[in-house]
RNA sequence: GGCGACGUGGCCGAGUGGUUAGGCAUCGGACUGCAAAUCCGCGUACCCCAGUUCGAUUCUGGGCGUCGCCUCCA
């Protein structure tokens, strides 16, 4: 039974889709007008994950991720950078899911934009007047907040309690400090939408609100973000859509916890960010997928780059022992394991639906792994014989084939992944193979040695076995 | 001022009212020309105080500390 936490009742409840056999989510997106940090990694991968799980378990799923395309600080940027803001943003877009590629997200069913749902927008604006719910200052529309009597159950707060101290906007069109602004008169020179009430632009949280009413229609199942939008954004939309429709939103609301760096939340005011960009060039994508599944997804995650590091060596561990598997040559005779390894792999798998099936515990599914990596080692080093080594093959691939399609990671065969970081060229790296085995021979081992050392400090490593002299590429880091 | 989260062995990080998390690092053993990898062995951790209980790291109350939201933010 799938029990997943809601936070607009703070608490872990059993999923029942809205729709036997399908699951509808909306996930919030970014706002492009530069490149994505690894915050922004955390929550695409975590969503990506329940994505995964979901369609795992046989789910029909339909997953709509948007782009926030105009904003305030949108306008700003191309300002600045003197740049069209549609320029921009489509820059930003690309660069967007170039990154997401590269991390192996599954690209969104909808990926709608919000530029592309202006009319949308003012009809839902329209029919917030007409209830009430919204008023008209000086070109501005408004949500009247004190009307919609479930204000704050998302984030569970009163508006009688969010004042004192409370940094708030002046704003002398507002009725009320909290209202929030639907639509934005635009000022000379701003990008525009002619609208009933003039030229201007949507404000922030109506995009949502707009776009996942049209594609999945209302109620949907999820409704997604990071920690931080639980207040205003879901608030506010939840707000918007509720009264709008006069009907439920989002059944279940999750929220990811953040990135921290130094125990402070990872943010562009902070200036403590750092872009994918940046980190995937000294980390393969894959170590950085990883490192965001170490941690409960609710939890927050402190970024360094030693935790990078021991990620990658996780990482080395379970590709080492797909090595051993399919260099493994199995003789007639040897040790009958076909039992235990069958069991190994049923071990893991009832793990791994226990622990994602409790709110998508990913750590406890890693725990599940590694106690399985052990133990096909162990029976690996038991030398089995012809038979019950395929079947130990098959149980190998059937967990890895379980974590690569639901974690997005293993993607990779042991010999590329020992090979990505290769820093000569292969040719050059059998020659000195070679030499180094006829040294062996001669009974040279300082020679030998030497060739070893040298091409350690180059990041690769030799292995003697018994077939030979095989190598393992490590990047070569000068931290 | 309001709301909320967290505090686990050297580090990271799950979890549980009484029996093994897991990873990384360290140490010892097997193996190896030397290594590497692997296997075996090793860690009696759970912020402090009080309470409930036969028994609490796990429940309750208080304290201390850290962090987050209340403004744009994944």
């Amino acid at each position: 039974m799938l029990q997943v936490y809601n936070t607009l009742t703070a608490k872990k409840e059993e999923f029942k889709p809205l729709t036997e056999g399908k699951v509808k989510m909306y996930v919030c997106g970014v706002t492009v007008y530069d490149f994505c940090h690894i915050g922004h990694a955390r929550s695409s991968t975590v969503f990506d994950v329940i994505r995964r799980y979901f369609l795992y378990k046989g789910y029909e799923v339909t997953f709509v991720k948007n782009f926030t395309d105009i904003d305030d600080k949108i306008i700003k940027r191309s300002n600045e950078n003197n740049i069209f803001w549609k320029d921009l943003t489509k820059q930003f877009i690309d660069e967007h899911d170039a990154d997401m590629d590269a991390l192996n997200i599954l690209r969104p069913d909808h990926t709608p934009k919000a530029t592309d749902y202006i009319p949308n927008m003012i009809k839902m604006c329209e029919t917030l007047m007409e209830k009430g719910f919204a008023y008209e200052s000086n070109g501005d529309i408004y949500y009247r907040v004190q009307k919609f009597d479930d204000y704050g159950k998302l984030s569970n707060r009163k508006l009688e309690d969010m004042m004192a101290g409370a940094r708030i906007e002046v704003n002398d069109n507002k009725e009320n400090p909290f209202d929030f602004v639907l639509w934005k008169a635009s000022k000379p020179g701003e990008p525009s939408w002619d609208s009933p009430w003039g030229k201007g632009r949507p404000g922030w949280h109506i995009e949502c609100s707009v776009m996942s009413e049209d594609i999945l229609g209302l109620p949907f199942d999820i409704h997604g973000g990071g920690r931080d939008l639980i207040f205003p954004h879901h608030e506010n939309e939840i707000a918007q859509s509720e009264a709008a429709c006069g009907c439920e939103f989002s059944r279940y609301w999750i929220h990811n916890g953040f990135v921290n760096v130094n125990q402070e939340k990872m943010s562009k005011s902070l200036g403590n960010f750092f872009t994918i960009r940046t980190v995937l060039d000294e980390f393969n994508a894959e170590i950085v997928r990883y490192f965001l599944l170490t941690t409960h997804y609710r939890s927050s995650l402190d970024f360094s780059q030693d935790h990078l590091l021991e990620a990658e060596k996780s990482l080395d561990r379970i590709y080492t022992m797909l090595d051993e598997i399919n260099r493994f040559n199995a003789g007639k005779k040897g040790t009958d394991v076909s039992a235990e390894a069958e069991n190994t792999a049923k071990v893991f798998m009832e793990k791994f639906v226990s622990a994602m099936d409790d709110d998508f515990n990913t750590p406890e599914v890693l725990a599940a792994l590694f106690e399985a990596v052990r133990e096909f080692n162990r029976l690996l080093a038991a030398k089995p014989e012809k038979n019950s080594f395929e079947t130990l093959k098959e149980s190998c691939t059937k967990v890895f084939k379980t974590v690569a399609d639901v974690l997005g990671i293993i993607t990779y065969t042991p010999q590329q992944w020992f090979r990505l970081n290769l820093s000569i060229p292969e040719d050059e790296l059998k020659t000195a193979i070679d030499q180094r085995a006829q040294a062996k021979k001669d009974k040279d081992f300082a020679k030998a040695d030497e060739i070893r050392n040298g091409l350690k400090d180059k990041g690769i490593e030799l292995l003697d076995t018994i077939e030979g002299t095989i190598y393992r590429a490590k990047k070569i880091r000068n931290l």
